[in-house]
RNA sequence: GGUGAGGUGGCCGAGAGGCUGAAGGCGCUCCCCUGCUAAGGGAGUAUAGGGUUUGUAGCCCUAUCGAGGGUUCGAAUCCCUCCCUCACCGCCA
């Protein structure tokens, strides 16, 4: 959420930076509104205000033993015209909030200009594709060769976009994210954090996958109740950056580092077409998540650290990638500069997405309420928050799988899970 | 799931229709006293929104006692619904 004084003072600046995302923001309807809102708020205040003296005074004439029955008469239709004036007032302020939801963040300034993903810039790469001296199979193939990937079993059970994974591919499986997840706490300090996977409507505001991302997830009531209930996270991003709502932090504490390995939930509603083989696009999936809360002057420094954090998984995992700086066309709602990191994946002859870095700024923070109150100031000021993924799990698997086949279909196991594996090297056909 | 007790400021804790944005205490900040320390005295100490203003100063107004509704001229206080906490019971990994 944008500040609204802000949004008040400079809307025509705050429009045309929406714009470059895409957003195109109503700045007559908002203006008109916040007239309305202005001349209606000092109104109900007014009314209250005399409502507030009349009745203090009427207590008053009260505890003198006088006759309050010609101070009621004067209140007469008082009370009527407060509510209808606070009933006009609430619902233009309605309004303004459900305009307020549906705008997404401002791009920061050092974001390239574009429409849409073809328009990132590539920051750099990073180790080169592997020549394949004979025919590649793709994960897929891979898997059920290898007998691990049971996509049948997963459609049988639950739908499709859901995978039953077995015996080394499962192990292998659960070495990517336990090496992730040691990675990000040993060496870059995050605290680990085991969360809840079901998540209520105010977490979903706060991190803004609500009130307008609500056909992405899975939620606990059936429509035909009232509410949502709970939803399945579609990120840990979601209760690990929740951790801090209503709070005011110590300074001293920031920046709190936190990271998790999570299932993640996705209703992929719209997307029926695409990436529908394979790993690359699941219901359910795993990942581990890194989210930090910081100071509002160190988070582009934290951007960078957070990218690096990233980069070392794949760079440690030894898989070809490439990080783009996403284009303001192509942001998410709530971030104000992404990087994404795209892995190498070889039956596709492309980079896939397998990590997404970005910074929130203090958008989720004003959402959330989340604050510090910095040394010598009373005033408490709202953090900023950055989230990543170090790295997605079945993503990484897919990597891995495809770019340590084998001519007989065998997968060599990369040496930092080697430690995870037992000391397997090698994933051979039984 | 059942029964009972509760949810009040940074914390503890009073209040049970008007004099309560909220006693008292703790903590914190500043000042005084003190050779230092300890103790003591005094003052201050919530958040959000709005108006005024050149102003993130000041002043004024409004809202907030778990959340949302209601009764009333007036609600922390009465009524309803929901959420949460604690205790005991049931069930359970």
């Amino acid at each position: 959420m944008l500040d609204a004084k802000y949004l008040r003072s400079d809307i025509e600046i705050a429009a045309q930076k929406l714009a470059r995302r895409g957003f195109k923001l109503d700045v007559a309807l908002v203006t008109q509104l916040e007239e309305q809102r202005k001349s209606l708020q000092v109104q109900t205040e007014n009314l209250q205000s005399e409502r507030n003296s009349r009745s203090k005074s009427i207590g008053q004439a009260k505890a003198r033993g006088e006759d309050i029955q010609p101070l009621l008469d004067e209140v007469g239709s008082l009370g009527e015209e407060l509510n209808e004036a606070k009933k006009c007032l609430s619902d233009i302020q309605q309004q303004l909030q459900d305009i307020a939801y549906s705008i997404p963040n401002l791009p920061n300034d050092t974001v390239p200009e574009g429409k849409d993903d073809s328009e990132n810039v590539e920051l750099h790469r990073w180790g080169t594709p592997r020549e394949f001296n004979f025919p590649i199979k793709d994960h897929v193939d891979i898997g059920e060769l290898l007998n691990g990937l049971d996509f049948q079993a997963a459609t049988k059970i639950s739908g499709s976009r859901f995978i039953v994974m077995k015996d080394k591919i499962a192990r292998l499986h659960r070495a990517l994210a336990q090496f992730m997840l040691d990675t990000q706490t040993t060496e870059h300090g995050y605290h680990e954090m085991y969360v809840p996977y079901l998540v209520n409507a105010d977490s979903l505001y706060g991190t803004s996958q609500l009130p307008k991302f609500g056909e992405d997830l899975f939620n606990t009531k059936p429509a035909t109740e009232e509410g949502i209930g709970m939803s399945l996270i579609p990120t840990a991003e979601v209760p690990l950056t929740n951790m801090v709502r209503d709070t005011i932090v110590d300074e001293a504490d920031l920046p709190i580092k936190m990271t998790a390995h999570t299932p993640c939930f996705r209703s992929e509603a719209g997307s029926y077409g695409r990436d529908t083989r394979g790993l690359i696009r699941q219901h359910q999936f795993d990942k581990i998540e890194m989210v930090q809360v910081v100071h509002p002057d160190h988070s582009y420094e934290v951007l960078e650290q957070m990218r690096e954090h990233a980069e070392h998984i794949l760079q440690k995992l030894n898989l070809p990638y490439r990080v783009v700086t996403l284009c303001s066309g192509d942001l998410g709602f709530s971030a104000a500069k992404t990087y994404d990191l795209e892995v190498w994946v070889p039956a596709q002859n492309t980079y896939r997405e397998i990590s997404s870095v970005s910074n929130c700024e203090d958008f989720q923070a004003r959402r959330m309420q989340a604050r510090f109150r910095p040394a010598g100031s009373k005033k408490p000021e709202l953090v900023h928050t950055l989230n990543g993924s170090g790295l997605a799990v079945g993503r990484a698997l897919v990597a891995v799988l495809e770019n340590y086949q084998q001519a007989d279909g065998s997968v060599v196991i990369p040496e930092v899970l080697r430690p995870y594996m037992n000391g397997l090297e090698v994933i051979a056909i039984d």
